[in-house]
DNA sequence: TATGAATGAGGGTTCATTCAT
DNA sequence: GATGAATGAACCCTCATTCAT
């Protein structure tokens, strides 16, 4: 009897060419990194890559998918009770990753590529989407508390929350010498102000 | 009997190939655009464009250096008198260019390449310092009025409001009919009562 | 335990591949039809069916000797009594396989190959000699028998015959809109001419 | 002054590519020939030659073009007054390259090709149609002259006396050891004896 | 018997760049 | 100043084939 194909084995090959792809697109960009540099990262002929995925594209958008999944599904272990507003956007700087952002450089390549390609554009925004929702929701409950300010669209402000949040890996690339930590205070002080009741 | 180079004539062509190779980049990305494909744009030979630059790279550099200048150059024409920071972030969003954000992907370009590639990290760097400059100085201005608040670093402050100004293209890449002039209006908000002194 | 290799198992196995192949090189080409092509037409494995076939190469002959054992096979089944040329000839045009002519596009596949590979070229020979030899003899006899011209020599005109049997496929590929059975006709009364005693 | 293009020398380039890509062809077939062996054929690199023909497929069909242009185009310079059908024939025979037939076998890869490529079924077809138009409009000549059977249908005629004369290649294929001169005066003797007027 | 993993050379094509004119 | 000829390495991808299971 023939050996059936072992989707965990298979399964594991895959992930193991996306994590060599990451690693050669932050080093050179999603269009500067080729195929048989992931390869030869991979330790993997170009024709068995091929087996796993059908094209470059391919491995792009999955890898681009994964990551943005990665990247804003450190919100779902929150359990049951919504915390508030402010709680929740405190707890986000303390997520691992953070910690060393030179991996968030893919970030800005997959915003530049959505620009052009509208499949990175689809995944950018339904990954977007999944952690709006989440933030819409708590918003909503934190007004219903009391400890947001009811005059946000909930809805709307998710959107900018979003967009400050992955604006953050953008700071060690524009200024010198930062004190990452120094910002990331200021910018919970932003977020904290901004969110809570008006007198 | 020969002609002697035209300076003016020379920096026109020049200004020419930028301006082609932007439209290029912003269509296919840095590494997209191909130099025959600007070639195409600008209506030039390789071997002339050659002429006015020497290399691939160098036309990336200067583009990068315009782009950024231009992007954050609107802040220089306030003469003399340094307005209040509330009111000079007002106005940063009826600056022209910002009705039309398709142009600044190329920021996310740059943001990327800034990543692996120290030139135009330089570059990002040594634009962005200038703004940074000029916000720093009408933070503290601000504070001495008593318009801002005087907890605030305006060092890191101005940091931290320069990449919340070029997080805002995100928006209409992350999510789907955005309602852009409200999102402007919840940024100045934030800005607002982020800056304005703590009761 | 260990089952003996069933030799008629074995030969339907490689019919299969055989007819699945002879679909592919009909759709792109001797060469343009790839091994994992046919694997997928014949629903098998790479590795399987290299247990049928030592090389793709083996395939390609093995597809032509029954193509063209198949296409000039027809004659065979006459019997005893061998027919005269112009009743054989008639006979050509009504045989199965002629109405629906794209299969034969595959005979300008194995003249092409023929021309630089010596295995194809004597696989074509071989395969022609047979007929030829047929309609010598039946040439011969309608001589004895003053059907034919006597003229003619029986060998060298059987090759004609066949040259011109099989540019019958050429017609629809060279004109647009052909009336095939109007060409059928005359191909039929161009033979039927050539043939007969003359005056 | 910037030298503009030579379109003699251009040309000149062109034809160089075309004639060693038949060469290529002739020798290993249409999908067999590489871009990189035509390339080594016209001693010129493969970022030059893509500099004449935009893809290896253009190659193909200009070259399909001529060839069969070439092919039948010797029918064209027989001047004002239209010879008689058979006349006509023997003159086929006469022209100049059916000497050397080698060269001949790239009509198959074309017949081969025109069966899956509708492009180069079109230049099949167009090419043909260009001959049939001479051989229709002579065939009614040598009707009116009383030199062909008046009961052959011309259009249809031509068709069949192309494919009889472009399955002449086939001869030195299909057959070992052949006397092609032999076989030249048999299919002469068959075509006239189609034409001619019947008794 | 039968599978799919695995190879690496080669496919067509594009690239940034140089050079003679 | 300005052109297009010319290069050859590298691009993404497919190929026929082998091998362990």
């Amino acid at each position: 009897m023939a050996r059936k194909i072992d989707p965990e084995q298979h399964e594991g090959k895959r992930q193991e060419i996306l994590a060599a792809a990451h690693r050669c697109f932050l080093r050179n960009g999603l269009q500067g990194a080729s195929i048989s540099m992931i390869c030869k990262e991979a330790g993997m002929s170009p024709g068995h890559l091929y087996h796993y995925f059908p094209s470059k594209e391919a491995i792009i958008e999955q890898m681009a998918d994964d990551y943005l999944a990665a990247l804003h599904g450190h919100f779902g272990g929150h359990g049951k009770e919504t915390p508030t507003a402010t709680v929740l956007l405190s707890e986000l700087w303390s997520m691992s990753g953070w910690d060393d952002l030179s991996h968030c450089r893919i970030l800005f390549e997959l915003l530049a590529e959505a620009g052009r390609n509208p499949r990175i554009h689809a995944i950018l925004r339904d990954n977007t989407d999944g952690i709006r929702d989440l933030l819409t929701a708590t918003l909503a409950t934190g007004q219903a508390r009391g400890e947001v300010d009811p005059s946000l669209d909930p809805r709307h402000t998710s959107a900018v929350l979003v967009a400050v949040l992955d604006a953050a890996p953008m700071l060690p690339l524009m200024t010198d010498g930062l004190d990452f930590e120094e910002s990331r205070k200021l910018i919970t002080t932003m977020i904290s102000r901004f969110l809570r009741p008006q007198p």
